[in-house]
Order: structure tokens, then sequence, then C-alpha cells
RNA sequence: CGGGGUGUAGCGCAGCCUGGUAGCGCAUCUGGUUUGGGACCAGAGGGUCGGGGGUUCGAAUCCCUCCACCCCGACCA
């Protein structure tokens, strides 16, 4: 590609709209333009990279077994009323109306058209399993759409499903595309960990994320080597902290403390540590009117957690001024364990305290020297805390420095379940078994945000001049910057000679034959992020060299003009 | 959805408080001088000042209203 034929849209300064170094390099690049909150167009520069990564995806879920079809993005009603997500979808689900005043929904995800679909195309086992994926356009009308690419309500997604006879077979294809996952973004040459994850609203058993670790990701991963552990923190385990609960040393004591609410005022006020206290938590009951919530001062509650437990109200609904009234008789600053009628749940560090902190349940005052059982009734123990880094990793056996969790942040990038029979069952996609009985297939299903890995791609790798893309995914690999392609017939012969070269080796090669100063060839070229970079210019042409830099690098070399076509497809590959 | 903020040329902004011919930098076009890390000189084009309504002799500026976009909290590839 010539530039002189190419839409180079670069921008010297930064649109103020673009929080986000990934939004703001894609603005600047000219990869893609805003036409609509949390929608873009794609520019020839960006569309590029898109189809590189798509093409790697590709690749791996053919080499996976799975097989290419494409479905429509307008999708009937009628499907996803049989499967109930119509009414429980919410507002993500983009509605519209056809002529005939029909409801459709712009698809943002195809368990409904899929499942109707092999329902009729799979009738045997013999067939099973089958794996089908498509790469399309899909449209979530996010609450909040934000950092260009990352987060879009029109986004290009890789989403595949598999059909099978029974759960052995949807392990089996589960672990193969596990391994598949981790081939793409080996090959896209990302940082990524798969994470143990929570279901969500989809469903399903197992579970797994990918994420690309970068710190501006909006997710947060506890991770422990060792083990070879990683976990969304929504969902990771956190063991108690201390070993066996000390016995009672002190006597309870109730203590004036004023116009003391939070943790911190308290315990500065008594003059103890947090670590030392308990908060107490109302939240609404499933059943009883409302739940306590025990956790140790300096903890913080993971409120997916104490969603799953059965007396919790999920969603997880805080009491109000009212029902803390009625039911501890005083406001937020002042609840505690001691003399509460409602069911308490502790969780395992603050069951483990002895002598502790803690309200009591009247305006004003606290109790010191509080024991559980002696003082309280019997709470029940649950994992109701958010994971810190430092804590005991879940697998490990003690806490040697290395069994610890440390906390990192990532870009979550594909999603793995295990659906079960929760579609099938809905829209009746059965087949025959070996007895000729009609057998409901267990599904599963696997995305990548083929577009949010451009943007991922970015955040990991960028300095302050631009991108700088990894082999597999670069808009062109080699770009190739003349001084004086005007003036000069000997560059303008070598130059064009290179680039016939390398085009002819299958190199994506950009030409740069505008007619700009060689600052501004430079600026752009690591703006946009090609790895390669050859400089052609009288100087060294003289003796026979043109310079090399690799984007990145500190520094330029000279090399021998002859060859270099060849030796730039090694330095590609490498 | 709740809270905060911003809409003026393709991009970045000033002007608004205190109403009086719509500006600056970058980008674009023309001519010239330059030519190894975002050059310089001279000239040019480009605006329903987010939309609508109102106040006024006169509104980018004041008032009302609608819209769009951005940022902070609950969801997801």
């Amino acid at each position: 590609m010539r530039t002189s034929n190419f839409l180079l849209s670069t921008l010297k300064e930064t649109p103020a709209d673009a929080e986000i170094i990934s939004h703001q390099l894609m603005l600047r690049s000219g990869m893609i333009r805003k036409v609509a909150a949390g929608i873009y167009n794609w520019l020839p520069l960006g569309l590029r990279v898109l189809r590189k990564v798509e093409h790697i995806v590709r690749d791996e879920m053919n080499n996976a077994g799975a097989q290419e079809l494409l479905m429509p993005s307008v999708q009937p009603a009628e499907l996803w009323q049989q499967s109930g997500r119509w009414e429980l979808y919410g507002g993500e689900l983009l509605r519209m109306k056809d002529r005939h005043n029909r409801d459709f929904a712009y698809g943002p995800t195809h368990e409904e058209v899929i499942t109707s679909l092999m329902s009729n195309e799979i009738r045997s086992y013999k067939q099973l399993p089958a794996n089908f994926y498509q790469i399309q356009t899909k449209f979530r009308d996010e609450r909040r759409p934000r950092f260009g690419v990352m987060r879009a309500r029109e986004f290009v997604m890789k989403d595949a499903y598999s059909f099978h006879l029974d759960a052995e077979s949807l392990q089996e294809t589960y672990d193969v595309m596990f391994q598949a996952y981790t081939n793409v973004f080996t090959r896209l040459d990302l940082g990524f960990r798969a994470v143990e994850a929570d279901t969500g609203s989809i469903g399903g058993n197992a579970s797994h994320e990918f994420h690309v670790l970068a710190d501006s990701g909006e997710d947060a991963i506890a991770v422990c080597d060792k083990y070879d552990y990683a976990s969304n923190v929504e969902l990771a385990e956190a063991l108690a902290i201390g070993g066996e609960r000390p016995a009672p040393q002190s006597t309870m004591v109730k203590v004036e403390t004023p116009g003391q609410h939070s943790i911190d005022d308290v315990a500065k006020f008594l003059n103890v540590s947090t670590p030392t206290t308990i908060k107490t938590l109302l939240v609404e009951g499933e059943e009883v009117p409302a739940v306590a919530i025990a956790l140790r001062g300096d903890h913080e509650l993971n409120e997916l957690k104490a969603e799953k437990h059965p007396l919790i109200k999920a969603p997880l609904t805080w009491a109000s001024d009212e029902l803390l009234k009625s039911e501890a008789g005083c406001s937020a600053g002042s609840i505690g364990v001691v003399g509460l009628s409602i069911p308490i749940i502790a969780d395992r560090s603050a069951h483990n305290l002895a002598d502790f902190v803690c309200g009591a349940n009247e305006d004003g005052y606290h109790y010191t020297g509080v024991n559980w059982v002696r003082d309280t009734v019997e709470p029940e123990v649950f994992d109701l805390r958010k994971v810190e880094a430092g804590d005991v990793c879940a697998k490990a056996a003690s806490s040697n420095p290395d069994d610890l969790l440390s906390l990192t942040r990532g870009v979550e990038v594909g999603h793995i379940f295990q659906l079960g029979t929760k579609y099938s069952e809905a829209m009746n996609a059965t087949c025959l078994d070996q007895n000729g009985k009609a057998a409901v297939m267990p599904m599963g299903c696997y995305g990548i945000g083929v577009s949010r890995i451009v943007a991922a791609a970015i955040e990991q790798n960028h300095d302050d001049r631009g991108i700088i893309w990894p082999a597999s995914m670069a808009p062109f690999q080699v770009v190739i910057a003349p001084i004086g392609y005007q003036k000069s017939e000997d560059v303008k012969e070598a130059c064009d000679a290179l680039y016939q070269e390398l085009k002819s080796l299958g190199v994506d090669v950009l030409l740069d034959d505008r007619k700009e100063r060689p600052g501004i060839m430079f600026a752009d070229a690591d703006l946009i992020g090609v790895p390669h970079r050859v400089v052609i210019g009288d100087k060294s042409l003289k003796n026979q060299e043109i310079e090399y830099k690799k984007r990145g690098a500190d520094s330029a070399q000279d090399l021998p003009l002859n060859g270099i076509a060849q030796w730039l497809t090694k330095a590609i590959e490498m």
C-alpha cells in the first residue's frame, strides 16, 4: 500500500472525550471515528487490524473443529419469548418493530437463533458433538458505553455454540475450546490469564474468562502463580484469617462513642486497630425482614457472595433507615452483633475474632471485649468478604510468601460457559440417542470480543509516541520512509524496488510516498505502530545501505541494501 | 437509571460573567523558501455558535425547553 492511496487520517492532538490510552491512540492513528455513543466507524487502518485478529480467531476455531456459519443480526421476538429472555434481558436488548408492527431485536447474542436452528438440523446423536461459530456484529444497549471500542454498544464478536449428547462430551469440547482460546491469545502475543468466573445471567455450570492484563482493565483478578490460580475477585474465595479463635480474655463493656459512626472513627476513638473490630451491615432478607452481615472492620463486603446466601435477598438491598430502626433500634453507625433477633451471618475472618469491638445497637454506644457465643447468638459462618492482596490463596496449604494472592487488573476479552440444557430445553432442542429416544442436548457457548481485543492490545503495547503492535495484528509489517522520494531518482527507484519485492514476498508493506518532511513520516509511522521501519535516502544509498529501526527500539542500524527484503521477512517472523 | 460536566470550523480551545460585525492554534488549499524526528513566509477556503422557543432595536452571550456527548456508581465480549 502507498500512503498516496491510503486514508492515513492521523491527528496531532488528542480528542477531548477520549479517556484511556487505547481510545486516544485509536482516534489519533485514524483507526476509528465515532458515529454515536458506543458506535464507531472502522477506517481502513483500523479494519486491517480487526481483520488480522479475526483471521487468527477463525484459524484457531477451525483447528478446534468448529464450523463457521453466519446468523442474522436482526432476530424475531418470538425466539426470545420462547427462551423467556424477551422479558428478562432488560434494557440492553435493542428492540424494534418492522413495518407490520412485529417485534424484533438486534442480536446481543445468539443462543436463541442457534438453538432454534440446530433443533431442526441435528436429528441424531451420530451428528454430535457439533460446534458452530460466527464472527459478527452484536448490539448491546449498554447503560454507559465508554472507552471507545473497549465498551461499545455495537461491537464485533466471535460466538460459538456446541451441542452434545451428554455432560462428558460437553466437558471435552469445553476443554478443547479452553485450549483454542489459549492459542488465540498466545498467537496474538498478549499477556493474558484464564480466570475462574461467575456464570452470571447466561447461567450454567463451569465458566472461565480470559483477561488481557492491563491497569486500565475494568475487572480485578486475584492471582497466585504457584498454584496457577486466577479468579475474578467477584468469585475468589477468601479464607479465614487467623487460626482457631482464641478464648475470651476480656469482659464485655459498653462504652460511650458520641458522634463516632465509621469503623475508622470508632477505632481511632477507642484507640484500637480496625482488624479487632466488627462492622455489622443490615440487608433485606429472603423470608425474613432483615439479615445482619458481620465483617471484620477492615474488610469489604463482596456483594455477589452475599447474594448467594439463601437468607439474603438478591439483588442485594441495603436496609432502609426505618428497617434499621425497627430491627436494630439504632442508625447505621452503631449496629452490632449483640442482642440482635434477626439471623447473623458472619464472614469467616470475623468469626475468628475474640474480644472485639462492635456497635451496641444504641446510637452513641459501642461494646468492647465482645465474644461470639458468650455474648451473642451463634452466627452462621459464610465466605462474604472481598479478597485482598496478601490473602492466602484458596488452593494453598500454608501462608508462605509464594502462597499469597496478588491483585491485578484485566480486560475481559473471552468467556466460555457450559450452558447445560437451559436453552435446549426452552427451545426443545432434542436429538435421538442410541436407543432411539429423544434427548435434550447440553450446550456450551464461547465468546471472544474481537473488537475489544484491538483496544486491549493497545492498552498493553504503546509508548509516548503511539502504538507498538504485536506482529500478529499490525496493520502493516513494514513501512518504507524515503528521504527525498520526489527529488531523487535513486531513492525513488530503491524504494519502489524494495516495495515491489516485499509485496511479492507477501509482506504487508506501506510505502510513504507523500511529499512530507521526514519528521512527519516518522511520527506517523510510530503513531500507527508499524513494527519495522526502513529509511532510504541518498546518504545511505551511496554506501549501498538502508537504515532499519524496529518500533520501540532505542536506536536504528544500517544494513546492506542487498538482500534487505529477505532479511526483513525473517525479522517479521521473529 | 441516579449524580456532575460540556456543546463555538475536521481536531484542540478562547469569547459568554458585563448583549453590539465570530476569533486563536493545529489541520486543509494555493504560491514560494525548506527537507533525517510533527519547518517557515505570504495568501485562501471552511461556522444554521447543538435544536426549538422567548426577552431585546440587536442574542454565541440573558431566560425557558428539548437533544446530544463526556465523567463518577450497579452489568458484560
